[in-house]
DNA sequence: ATGAAAGCGCTAACAC
DNA sequence: GTGTTAGCGCTTTCAT
């Protein structure tokens, strides 16, 4: 303890030597401690108190080609959707001993091939997938990698690995069909122009044909991802404009719908009996609202843990029975439809 | 080729064999190919994408003790808050070839110090503390670690390393002397119970004695950090019962403050002529409520890149010349006070 | 219950 | 411009 200054970092071989004992016992200290006398264990844990010993996870990691380390992709961070999945997913891991490693891909593609190398290079225990669309090569670099990927907060039909989702069409139809059985006729959605809020707007418009017939056409106001209150806003005013009968709005996240209903009582629109409002995503931090949102509920916290449970299991040597899992979602009946 | 399964990746010594050169070549390849003639170059880039050859970085980080992986923590991430200084980090490091590994500490300091050591054991390129109150072993152990640290989201009196933060103290105290020069009397506090935001609220209180006279006591409502909405509602009914000359509330957080103004608008309050509102973080999210929030604005987005080049300088050598920045906050006013 | 030797995959250091 | 050798710090394997 001469000087503030760190020197390099003590080593298993500082630390037996200490302890008077090989490396390998030192190693073993920390990873099956049962192994070892009382005796040995003690004077071991002693040095590594004493040096303050921080083991090379990397060095471990290389040597036992196990990481420890699960990346997730995400597309943004700042959507707030998703905050529950990360956060039940590096709660799930810290509870193994795992760590998580962040990845944003942005709503491009352009990025994603360069970011997955940057993961794959890093020989993560497992990749949790959210809400991201792959290119045909990132698919092929992951199947190739050998390494388990968990897909997220989607259904995809050909998914590469395990898979923890609901179908976004389905979402749409259940929407359709809620607005509908309350009497709504004129219906219009505001958007995101992700992939997946497209599928959820294709499945409502479906539906609203079987429901209102053939010819029934849906507005639709596309804003951009990541979605904002204030483009809730805009997206009302565009379609009020357009569509001044319009007795509904079915928005991609609830972002939008608070956005929307702000607006609405705004112009002194009365919500829901003028305007009924529908939002996506239920999100934790708007509980409080007034009137409260009418809105699709999907379990992150759930669908992180799982796709923990699914990575924990596979590299633990544990088969994964059910490789695909529909978490489904449901309609929260509230105040604003 | 020959199944779909993956066998054991291939190695910088398989690319090797196969472009007819040493393995340092392949390495020089990857990292400093202006060292290469054009034609080996090109039969080794040949022989990477035949092979799909992806870098272990686990093993060269390793012998070159450059991870190229930077830690970050913060308390939660699903507390708003933070997002951008995260999205900023990622993406100032993403740009220079670093990934981000990201923890939560929690709020309580129990599982910071197993935290830190699975941190400290990867080798990170460095360590952003985000909002975290560590222990005096924590800190000792990140010193030790001789890894680049910064500190943000605060002003520490005695800084672990580097530092990009503001004053909390300062900021309760403008936002203090905000409201009095706007001819509030009776402002409340309704605060999270994070040390950060109860240092705002001190910093507030401090203040309003030396404005209104030494008596001068202003209400503070806690409640549980993270903040909601729900219990900003449930933080102004309490502050009223108890208050109900209350003609003011400063909000430890903008996600308190809107549910402080619909539970306002609800009870058929006049914002802000009875009640004037005024927030904290300026979160992006919320742009569009209306009335427009009043709020302390911080650059989220330049702390995170400012840490994010701080530890790049530092990892290449560069001397880092301030090692502690005082990045200021702004009051935004806006409609709500 | 403990140790010795070897090697994970890469790159620094030093040739030529 | 390219190659050889060695070794980062750990854990696997095999011995005792």
């Amino acid at each position: 303890m001469a000087g503030k200054r760190a020197r390099a970092s003590a080593t298993v071989n500082d630390v037996a030597r200490l302890a008077r004992v090989s490396a390998i016992t030192v190693s073993r200290a920390l990873n099956s401690p049962e192994q070892l006398s009382a005796d040995t264990l003690e004077r071991v844990r002693g040095a590594i108190r004493s040096t303050g010993y921080v083991p090379n996870l990397l060095a471990g990691g290389l040597r036992s080609a196990k990481s420890k380390l699960v990346a997730a992709v995400v597309p943004t961070i700042t959507g707030p959707v998703f905050l529950d999945t990360i956060q039940a997913l590096t709660d799930a891991l810290d509870e193994h001993g795992y760590q998580l490693m962040l990845g944003q891909a942005g709503y491009k593609d352009s990025r994603e091939d360069a970011l997955l190398d940057a993961i794959i290079g890093r020989r993560p225990t497992g990749i949790v997938l959210t809400g991201m669309m792959h290119s045909a090569e990132g698919r092929r670099r992951l199947m190739n990698s050998g390494i388990p990927v968990v897909e997220t907060w989607d259904l995809t039909p050909t998914p590469i690995d395990m898979l923890v989702g609901f179908s976004h069409e389905r979402i749409g139809e259940a929407a359709a069909q809620f607005l509908y059985k309350r009497g709504r006729r004129h219906p219009g959605l505001i958007s995101g122009d992700d992939p997946r809020a497209a599928r959820r707007t294709q499945g409502f418009s479906d539906a609203w044909r079987k429901l209102a017939g053939k010819d029934a056409t849906v507005p639709v106001e596309w804003v951009p991802a990541p979605t904002t209150l204030a483009s809730g806003r805009k997206g009302l005013g565009r379609m009020l404009a357009a569509h001044p009968d319009v007795d509904a709005v079915f928005t991609s996240s609830d972002l939008l719908a608070l956005g929307v209903l702000m607006d609405a009582q705004a112009r002194g629109l009365a919500v829901p009996y003028q305007l009924a409002i529908m939002g996506f995503g239920d999100l934790g931090l708007l509980a409080g609202v007034t009137p409260a949102l009418t809105t699709v509920h999907i379990d992150g916290t759930r669908m992180g843990r799982m796709a923990a449970g699914f990575i924990i299991d596979r590299s633990e040597g544990r088969e994964v029975a059910n490789r695909v899992v529909d978490i489904g979602f449901s309609i929260i009946e509230r105040e604003s439809a």
